[in-house]
DNA sequence: ACTAAAAATGATAATCATTATCGATTACAG
DNA sequence: CTGTAATCGATAATGATTATCATTTTTAGT
């Protein structure tokens, strides 16, 4: 149903896993499960599964994406210090956007990007 | 007040455009006028008018960064077929991110970007 | 203005993330 | 089984951005 073993894999690892991880960090965790795996594979497969909907690439103002098994609509906090990507359960009220887009614009989807610092950022730059 | 001449052109540029030019566009651009000027001076200065908070840098899906020079509390629609950016006039309530932040995180500004298709890509696709 | 120090430049090499290539391997339909 | 299509791993290529460095421009202080 999903093709390769190193597909199935892959979207199983980031269902698994709550942090935002790019194809570098997916790469090197399931290198122990595959040795052979390799890196081309992890970019391959992210990009088909994002064009299967099943998984959304994150494009923060990092130089790397990072790649979300959960495609429900919520949105991402993005920490300017650590690089952090973590979930902010919410999604914008349709009004928003329909009042905020004539019909030049047809919306499909959208991201919504807040950058600051975490908590562990802050303490640490105060220490 | 603003440095060289090169970045006081670069500002001037973006300041006068509607577009949201990437580094290349706006080097073929100014480069009638500066015909010495290098692609690297156009990324040193964007990168530096960013920090002095005077250009924002806009990193849609596509591979290459935009820049505007309008650092209004506004948003951007992204069209998917031709790469468009075009502005979108609006803030968020600050109530929903009030609402959906706890203190694990401290916000400084967001980003939101609606991606689909522009007028103008819709007709061309049916035609 | 004159001048030394600091900042910026242009040209280009280097870096880094991502994609393309390609021969070998694996999955699946008949 | 067997042929074909999909995928793989390894690695070369690409493209955007950044780093380097010798030279030029700007700035501040005389």
């Amino acid at each position: 149903m999903n093709f390769s073993k190193q597909r199935e894999s892959i979207l199983e690892y980031l269902r698994g896993t709550k942090e935002h991880p790019t194809a570098e960090r997916i790469y090197s965790d399931l290198k122990q499960d595959f040795p052979k795996l390799s890196l081309a594979t992890v970019y391959r497969n992210c990009n088909q599964l994002c064009e299967m909907g099943k998984v959304v690439r994150l494009t923060t103002n990092g130089k790397t994406d990072h790649f979300d098994a959960d495609t429900s609509d919520h949105q991402h906090f993005v920490c300017t210090e650590c690089d952090g990507v973590y979930d902010l359960f919410f999604a914008l009220p349709k009004k928003i956007l329909d009042e905020n887009l004539d019909d030049e614009f047809q919306a499909d989807f959208y991201q919504l990007y807040v950058y600051g610092t975490c908590r562990a950022c802050r303490k640490s730059k105060t220490a």
